[in-house]
DNA sequence: TATTTACTGTTATGTTATAACACTTTAAAT
DNA sequence: ATTTAAAGTGTTATAACATAACAGTAAATA
């Protein structure tokens, strides 16, 4: 299973990096993980809840900026959302299918677009540090119906 | 001067589209146009509010949304911020150099991303409606400081 | 074991955004 | 021209998202 996978791999990780996995960073990864739609800060505190004696939002948003900071997670801009990271390894740039009807969000990987990002920032005189594609649109389900 | 230049334009769209210029979608065009960094809503309304009684934040969210949707200014989600649109025509997808350092958002043009974007969601099958990229780093006033 | 560091719990508040409804202006239909 | 419909505004209230600040706790380290 995939959600086994990356609670799996972040345990390695703390192991490894000698971060701390506290309980409301696991259980907030887990949550996240868990769900197939992206999910806002709230609803994860209101999951976090049935775990953890009536969590505060800092609770929340600090585990959260915490998997983010460490690539487990991705923050989808233009839904104030959180998503478990499909993409299995670190990287500084996300591209996201978000689709408008159903919500789903499918990470993916373009080939060349690192190499059109450092085009156009070499045009720009620009030093980027890291990217965020967010494509909105309809999925293949949704798109047939 | 390109804000002149904007407000031109809005006015000749308006009449063209037979879209209302009601003093509210004016000056909010206006206040963004002037501007050269990333303008939050609540600065909007501020500043608005210099010209307009006491108005309310549906006031500035509704002409921020109006032109938002006509593709004169562009959201940035990172930021939470609005830009008016530097591309001068209408477009489905924006491209955005945001500077971490002095603030300053760089709209730019990449010849072959709608081709990335192409391949990338014929890959997902997934149809594309619209996009939104935004570049975070140093541009280059920053970078060599 | 003492000290430092990182993390958590909690209170409070800041920031961004929208729902709902009465009223007004403009455009269109008669 | 007057009525009617549609679009826009003003206003109140509140929803939704996010963080500052500080006291207390757990873990690492010296």
């Amino acid at each position: 299973m995939q959600q086994r996978n990356i609670i799996d791999q972040a345990k390695l990780y703390c192991v490894q990096q000698k971060e701390r996995l506290t309980k409301p960073r696991l259980e907030v990864l887990k949550i996240i993980a868990t769900s197939s739609k992206p999910m806002g800060a709230y609803k994860i505190l209101e999951k976090l809840g049935k775990v953890i004696q009536s969590p505060k939002p800092p609770t929340a948003y600090r585990a959260i900026e915490f998997w983010q900071k460490k690539g487990f997670i991705h923050r989808i801009e233009s839904l104030n959302a959180y998503v478990v990271c499909q993409a299995g390894h670190r990287h500084s740039g996300g591209q996201f299918l978000i689709c408008d009807d159903c919500g789903t969000v499918i990470e993916t990987h373009m080939s060349d677009l690192t190499e059109t990002v450092k085009n156009c920032v070499a045009h720009n005189t620009f030093t980027p540090s890291s990217w965020n594609f967010e494509i909105h649109g309809l999925c293949n389900e949704c798109q047939s119906e």
